[in-house]
DNA sequence: ACTGGAACTGTTGTATACAACTGCTAACGT
DNA sequence: ACGTTAGCAGTTGTATACAACAGTTCCAGT
């Protein structure tokens, strides 16, 4: 958000594909990464790099590292813990107010997103499908109009990817994911932010890590 | 944070002299901010005052303004409601961690901050007392110890400084004030995480502004 | 008078050269 | 043999020059 993602700039440019190549897996937690060897393998100048390593820092994609270098973060199951925990409190703050602002439109939106979701699942497509549940739990939190909170949420969402990356999802929690979505757009168009609020944060809560 | 504030390198020293400038008014909301004029002004080249207006874009205290040109943010009455729903919602989140996790020192230390606190209030400093006080917000959620809250926290308490700004804080206030963080200490000291949590709320509401 | 567009101005984007720093290596002295 | 230090290699920090872009002005043509 620093550089915006698909700007006409280099800097912006380069951001875009590293935050995708470690979101993707293609970049491992741990790997070092510096200024010079970045530039060379995109064929850019050191200037819009320092830039793009620099937003990815202040993200937290990037972590400074011992010899003085930047290395791609590795999210330890404590650290999981941490955003499941904030993405609970930010999402439970964000459907209490959606339940007072949503709109009609807001909720036509957001049973197209589920019902793209159970094809995705039926079709046992688990890329497909974890791409349209991101899009489900942002368009939900995007209900409530407030711009700050989606800043924070996207910065949450980028280690909520990176947690996925390893574990596998089988078809049968997809399947589940996608009911228990379409029982809280019932919560939400019913208003009911208390039960709303709750079930979303067992939702959540349902999807983290054991240990 | 993304650049360390007190750094030795230029493009630090700047973004917390900026960031400073902005939090304490010297910097106005609206004020257009350009590299050229603000290099000169402090007798630095483009470069580490690029870095440090990217940081402070991605913090969210300067914003993309019409003539492509960043700006002061102004925090408007609207953006301040949200400011206060997310404090809400991640403070209250520390503070439960903080039941579990707290120690006796970091008691001792949020009671000293509240001593010093009382004191400020009694010599009608407000300014001392606002700077405690946000240190003893900040205290409090560290007992937590949630590092990514912390860095979602330390961006929003730009904001609030910067919704307070024009508003004057009465000694009666003050004096309050003190008195519901010894309360709130006193939960958490007997680690009750939900009555601490909702006071923690009404607390932070409180100050809110009315309109 | 109005429209089109060409030059101009001020700004940011990028490349590159150089300086400063850090950690390492190796050589030297004891 | 060991510690100390000088210098060396690699990296980031900073300055500066140049390119690209956007908005503006002003002129020309109709």
């Amino acid at each position: 958000m620093t550089t915006s993602p698909s700007s006409p700039t280099k800097a912006g440019r380069l951001h875009a594909a590293l935050r995708d190549d470690i979101l993707a897996g293609r970049l491992t937690p741990g790997t070092p990464v510096d200024e010079v060897t970045t530039a060379a393998q995109h064929d850019v100048s050191r200037t819009p790099v320092r830039e793009a390593l620099r937003a990815l820092t202040s993200e937290g994609l990037l972590v400074p590292g011992p010899r003085r270098q930047l290395q791609v973060v590795d999210v330890s199951p404590e650290h999981r813990r941490e955003v499941v925990a904030l993405r609970v409190a930010l999402e439970s703050a964000a459907v209490e107010q959606a339940c007072e602002r949503r709109t009609d439109e807001d909720l036509d939106r957001l049973r197209a997103l589920v019902s793209r979701q159970r094809r995705h699942a039926k079709g046992d497509d688990a890329t497909a499908f974890l791409e349209t549940d991101e899009a489900f739990h942002r368009a939900l939190a995007e209900a409530a109009q407030m711009p700050t909170l989606m800043l924070l949420l996207d910065q949450l969402g980028a280690f909520v990817r990176l947690a996925r990356l390893g574990q596998p999802t089988p078809q049968q929690h997809m399947l589940a994911l996608a009911r228990e979505h379409e029982h809280l757009l019932d919560l939400l168009e019913e208003r009911d932010a208390e039960t709303l609020a709750a079930t979303l944060a067992e939702h959540i809560r349902s999807r983290a890590p054991r240990a």
